[in-house]
DNA sequence: AGCACGCCGACT
DNA sequence: GTCGGCGTGCTC
């Protein structure tokens, strides 16, 4: 007897390789196998098997496979099947997306045991000017459970803490796994009471009887979407069953865990970009062998092999980090939602400025709506104001009147956080002499100041050069900067308020691991300060005595050419202003613009985010956009701008037989990036069958080309960026 | 993606 | 004379 197997190999190839069973071993769909491919030996998925005999040439034999049961359970395998078809992405790429990198190169899928730590001996051993070893003891003498060293970790701890105690004796490990086991139903707190409004909105949420439903629960800031997923939880989830909760990254905070893991204790398992192999490998595990785990984490915890997922949440829906930019392009909000249906069990999206695509679905009544229009608490939503700036004097971006407001704060011994929506000083150098702008050598951008750093740096690719104070053009010194950044309204705020703490939130300035923790710990000690930053500031935290927020230009996203500039300036002006007036104290926001007299800036002003929602999908509908028409992108990138219109043209003339709308081949928005020269054709189509079927050709045909050399092209289905 | 094969330029 | 540049083609 001799069987067939079909098998996807982590290669960008849109096919798969048949080979023979080994003798006497019988392969199931999702196996992880080892097998001989050209001359070197390859690790595969089986995907299918019994397949037919070739007579054109004789099959290789698998060599072995690596374990005796699949890898990849058959409900993770029909999503990701489902997710290559819907995305255009070679099957074996995506089925090994599922996989950790250890599995992905061949290691065995054991556990390897980790130390689980634990507090012995006595707080008193351990010298008082060891803070932070000390707070290390306490912690986990408080624990219920013996914790692992990604744990310890994701307190905000360190390696050197950690090994400081051990060595000492003051902390030791314990024998793993019995004692994890054991602690899985230890007692935790009890959950947070809910509002009434809080109550409402979960009583409504659809139950998992129900079967597959997708709830888009529309809170607003501050209304306390979190208590409510956790109720549900706590409410819905069996005792065996697994749960999916899946935040941005930014959001994946010691503190957002710690919230979780109040309730749910050693339930909830993390999964970041930040794990490394080993602890990927063992989280992996865990969930392939049906623990039954709360797994919050971030995208790519999508894909994991659950094997008894019962419910789904993605928080913050809207948050464009649940697409991945680059090679699989997918959404795991939208693959979340398949999952969903696959398991025939609840989704549910959470966000206070859900996608436009989501809002759409709940109108039309794809998706349950549950509003949550009230803040918890003591805490009120603010009040937006327009300042219009046209014509006054701006120092570091700020006007007269919104420095005025932010002293009125300070005095009052409140918070203030001034948003700016650039990181380093100046996006652009200028000579007034001759007009030279110093632009990247190697994309087709400007370099943005950093005068912390003294740098002239490329935001878009990793150029960076010394920053000079003369024209490197003319030699004049009337070299000067143009615009606002992070950098430079810190600069201007503290020369402004000598007298009060400013600090800085940008990539640049949280870069070193855990500032964030000390940056949100001086914050939440309350006392006067002001923060500057971009997007990061946005997102989810909260703080209690911020009572004014200034945004310091709204203008750039409102006459952008990329359709959804309008919606993601809309979703991050009322993320930030979400952040005053989270405690008792009421909050005031103000947006500086040149065009008070915008309608969406104007309706911005009315506080509430539906109607806006509504606004925008009008015009999307008017203008056939998504989610009204199905999108796809080609993209290219190629030594030659000519070799990508090339390239896009023969694209163009292989989709144009299909009743679809074709915008291009165009030059991106940033032509040259890294020395690659961009290009796109955009395909629109008003049903998903159509630009399905036209990708599927288009992609069997473009497979045959032979390619200019250089020349690389992707397919972007549901793009963010239409840049 | 790897990897080998292959056909032209500057080195001991 | 060979080492090695990366173009082209193939992998069940």
């Amino acid at each position: 007897m001799t069987l067939n197997v079909r098998i996807a190999l982590n290669r960008p190839l849109r096919r798969l390789f048949d080979y023979l069973s080994p003798a006497g071993i019988s392969l199931a769909p999702g196996q992880r196998v080892r097998v001989p491919f050209g001359r070197q030996s390859a690790i595969g998925l089986v995907v299918e098997t019994d397949t037919p005999t070739p007579d054109t040439f004789t099959l290789k034999t698998v060599e072995q496979p690596l374990e005796d049961w699949p890898a990849l359970p058959p409900e993770t395998l029909t999503l990701l099947k489902w997710a290559a078809r819907y995305y255009h992405h070679p099957l074996g790429e995506c089925l090994f997306m599922a996989l950790p990198p250890a599995l992905r190169r061949g290691r065995a899928a054991e556990r390897k045991s980790e130390p689980l730590w634990q507090a012995s001996g006595h707080l008193d051993d351990i010298p008082k000017r060891a803070r932070r070893q000390r707070e290390l003891w306490q912690w986990l003498s408080e624990c219920e459970a013996p914790q692992a060293t990604a744990m310890v970790l994701a307190q905000g701890f360190s390696r050197s803490q950690l090994n400081s105690l051990s060595k000492g004796g003051q902390i030791k490990e314990s024998d793993t796994r019995t004692t994890r086991a054991g602690s899985e139903t230890a007692a935790v707190a009890d959950l947070p009471v809910l509002t009434g409004h809080q109550q409402e909105a979960l009583n409504t949420i659809p139950t998992p009887d129900a079967g597959f439903t997708t709830t888009l629960l529309y809170g607003i800031t501050g209304s306390g979407k979190t208590e409510v997923y956790l109720h549900y939880l706590h409410q819905h989830l069996a005792d065996d069953s697994q749960a999916l909760v899946l935040v941005p990254e930014i959001n994946l905070t010691p503190q957002t865990v710690a919230r979780f893991r109040r309730y749910f204790g050693h339930r909830i398992v993390v999964w970041h970009s930040a794990l490394n192999d080993s602890e990927r490998l063992e989280t992996w595990l865990r969930v392939r062998h049906g623990e039954p785990v709360i797994l919050v984490g971030t995208r790519s915890a999508t894909l994991l092999p659950f094997t008894r997922l019962a419910t789904l949440v993605v928080d913050e829906e809207h948050d464009s980090s649940y697409k991945q930019g680059e090679g699989f392009r997918y959404s795991a909000r939208d693959v979340a939602v398949y999952r969903g249906h696959l398991n025939q069990c609840p989704v549910i999206l959470g966000s206070a400025t859900p996608s436009l695509e989501s809002v759409h679905n709940a109108l039309s009544g794809k998706y349950h709506l549950v509003k949550l229009e009230q803040r918890a608490g003591k805490a009120r939503p603010p009040e937006i104001r327009l300042l219009d700036v046209r014509s006054r004097p701006l120092e570091g971006g700020l006007s007269r009147p919104a420095l005025a407001e932010i002293q009125r704060c300070l005095d009052n011994g409140q918070q203030a956080l001034v948003f700016v929506n650039r990181r380093g000083y100046a996006p652009v150098m200028m000579c007034f002499d001759c007009g030279y702008m110093m632009e990247c050598p190697r994309c087709d951008t400007r370099l943005t100041y950093h005068r912390r750093d003294r740098a002239m740096r490329c935001h878009h690719c990793d150029y960076q050069t010394a920053a000079t104070e003369h024209c490197p053009k003319c030699h004049s010194d009337a070299f000067k900067p143009i615009g606002q950044g992070t950098e430079r309204t810190e600069d201007v705020l503290s020369d402004h308020f000598p007298d009060t703490p400013v600090v800085r939130v940008d990539r640049d300035s949280t870069q070193r691991k855990g500032s964030i923790d000390n940056i949100l710990k001086q914050v939440n000690s309350g006392a006067p300060c002001i923060l500057v930053g971009t997007q990061m500031l946005a997102k989810g935290h909260d703080f209690a005595n911020v009572t004014l927020v200034i945004v310091v230009n709204a203008d750039g996203g409102l006459f952008s050419v990329d359709f959804r500039a309008p919606e993601q300036l809309i979703q991050t002006l009322i993320q930030v202003s979400g952040r005053a007036g989270r405690g008792e104290l009421a909050g005031r926001v103000v947006v500086q613009t040149c065009h008070s007299d915008h309608p969406l800036l104007n309706a911005l002003c009315q506080g509430q985010y539906l109607p806006i929602a509504r606004q925008m999908l009008a015009e999307r509908e008017a203008s056939q956009l998504p989610p009204f028409q199905a999108m796809a992108i080609v993209r290219t990138e190629a030594t030659t701008m000519a070799a990508s219109l090339a390239f896009l043209d023969q694209a163009k003339a292989l989709a144009s037989e299909a009743n679809l709308e074709l915008w291009g081949p165009l030059p991106a928005v940033i032509a040259r990036r890294a020395d690659r020269h961009r290009a796109q054709l955009v395909l629109l189509s008003p049903g998903r069958k159509v630009l399905a079927q036209t990708l599927s050709q288009l992609t069997l045909a473009l497979d045959q080309q032979r390619l200019p050399a250089g020349l690389r092209w992707q397919i972007d289905v549901d793009p963010l960026e239409t840049g």
